[in-house]
DNA sequence: CGCATTGATGTATGCGCATACATAAGCGAA
DNA sequence: TTCGCTTATGTATGCGCATACATCAATGCG
């Protein structure tokens, strides 16, 4: 236990960080070496290797990567924002990719944007003062200062959740209008002679349900009431949009495209709260077929989406352009599929 | 020896990174004089304030802040631990704690750490390597290395989703004990002859279960089947649990205590799918109050936790560390409630 | 045996910014 | 007028690391 000679009884002591320089005192080399040591092993000799590692270990010492990330200009960190983290469509997707990357070594910093385009801005102009080696976007539409911005950061960029054929860089989606028109048309073909909606505040909620009423009133006429939210989708909008639809806007049985499964979820126990019979007095039909959606009384129609590949797939052309500095691959749309069950 | 800058033959180079010397170059004055506009713009005249900021609109500036984090040994950045994203629990603890500290000019470095503990030393290194401001972990039991590592990081630490009297440093949660305790004493005044549980693949589920079992196991005789499942809960492994306890484990009707919601919604799908009762034939109590419980048929009797506010104080804490350097409440314990519904 | 080659390590440098300190100019009171 | 104080700005420095380059010894080959 021998310390230094000369030293103040008192515990006064400076912060004395522990750097890539005093593991290198401790192990007899200099500042270089303990760098190589862990960046290429192989570039070290075993003795001297084998001092850095006990000298690391005795100091307990974790590498500093922002001054890493400075002197090399990469970060090994990829930024991401997602409109919402509770929604389960999103955090599966960022899930998935964030395992993927995680695995290739790579770090997540993760924001909310919430349902206001115009918060995306300051976000997006937040995450790139990180200096992230790549950046990940939910959705196709943004503003042109954030093309701009993410552009002149000259890194790799993913738009996820929704197929655009001309994204800023690279794109991992689905046609949201065709969910809507594929709706439309099971719906049509069912026989229902009586259709309505109900979407919560986001704004590709909204396009699926505007090609669900444009689809719909081109096979056949008559009007299609619309319950829009203009908040996070919850069971209990799902209740109070039946009862809308219902109680204000004359609605009187029918089909109900819904714009997530949550919101259906709501309608199916409103409707067995009023004693209707689904599918024979409301039929509904949701959107992304989430966990217990094929259990629900009675199984929800839904349309199904594949959100851990579209994480996955965004990790795997990401790396991929890491790796050659070209993108084989830079737009995929993963479709979706639409599951006939019991309530439609 | 030194004349390394002997060569500025010609001048046309890559592309240029615009920085603050760029900036100020434009703006006719220097690095610093930026610097300071942008960190505190009283100390600049207005008419310099004004020719900066013409230089950052026409550049596209996007201060560095790895480079200002490296200087500065501030980051302004968070990590958090957790072990799903999507598991609403977690996700909307940390919605909640994010904003907070996004309000404040934070932001979160997220890492899903899985159920098995032993990932987690791991990332917490590779995430103080990020020189973070501060750290939060879910729940209070952490490797002795990993209290090591995040002692010796000597930022704020907050562990929550569990209260411990001994935390690291800061907590916020409740005692998970506690509301298995308060499950078994709810199950015992209704006077349920037979309890079995059904628990998902994590630490805490298990001990809130273990909880339960010995509580009721003290208040009369009887032995409790247990149904552990070591992965994450899904509605599909409440059925499952439900089924194996009928027909595996000589289970004939009684309270089954779940360790989310999920599970016992689970546990109420198989109850209808073989005709039983609920609550007279399986009563299920769930965990979580979580969106839509209250609207199962029947409703869910379960226990709340305020998540939210979880993320809330946690945030709030952590703020307030910041600003006075001293944890004014480095403990908090936000409780739980059992709330009684039509289920058990 | 000479010289090129390889392996192991060190020295010098700068990434872009924040910070401490220095300087210059303006202004009012004694 | 002189001094001191304030305001506005600049200069110097280093955060901790990665990288280019330099050094030096050991080795190989003809």
């Amino acid at each position: 236990m021998a310390r230094m000679k000369g030293e103040q009884t008192t515990t006064e002591r400076k912060p004395q960080r522990v750097t890539m320089e005093t593991v290198g005192k401790i192990a007899g080399v200099s500042q270089v070496t303990v760098s190589r040591a862990l960046s290429d092993p192989s570039k070290v000799s075993a003795k001297t290797l084998a001092r850095i590692q006990d000298a690391i270990e005795a100091t307990g010492f974790v590498p500093n990567g922002v001054a890493g990330a400075l002197a090399s200009n990469k970060s090994k960190l990829i930024t991401a924002l997602v409109p919402s983290l509770t929604n389960i469509v999103y955090s599966s997707m960022i899930q998935s990719f964030g395992r993927r990357m995680r695995d290739a070594g790579y770090q997540l910093l993760l924001s909310e944007t919430g349902l206001d385009p115009r918060e995306e801005d300051a976000t997006i102009a937040a995450h790139l003062s990180r200096r992230p080696d790549a950046i990940l976007l939910t959705g196709v539409h943004h503003s042109a200062q954030a093309r701009r911005m993410v552009l002149a950061a000259g890194i790799p960029v993913v738009e996820i959740w929704e197929y655009s054929d001309t994204p800023i860089d690279m794109c991992v989606g689905f046609r949201h209008a065709d969910t809507g028109h594929a709706a439309a048309e099971f719906a049509h073909r069912k026989g229902y002679a009586r259709a309505a909606t109900i979407s919560a505040g986001d704004e590709r909620a909204r396009r699926r349900k505007a090609a669900f009423v444009d689809r719909l009133q081109a096979l056949r006429p008559g009007a299609v009431p619309q319950i829009d939210f203009d908040t996070h989708a919850t069971l209990a909008r799902g209740r109070e949009g039946l009862s809308q639809l219902l109680d204000g806007h004359g609605f009187d049985g029918g089909v109900i495209f819904c714009s997530s499964d949550i919101l259906a979820n709501g309608v199916l126990v409103e409707a067995q709260a009023r004693g209707l019979r689904v599918p024979q007095d409301i039929a509904v039909i949701g959107f992304g077929d989430q966990d217990g959606a094929a259990h629900l009384e009675p199984p929800l129609t839904t349309i199904r989406v594949d959100r851990e590949a579209f994480g996955r797939a965004a990790a795997d052309i990401l790396l991929d352009r890491f790796k050659t500095g070209e993108a084989a691959v830079p737009k995929v749309d993963l479709g979706f599929e639409l599951i006939a069950r019991g309530s439609a």
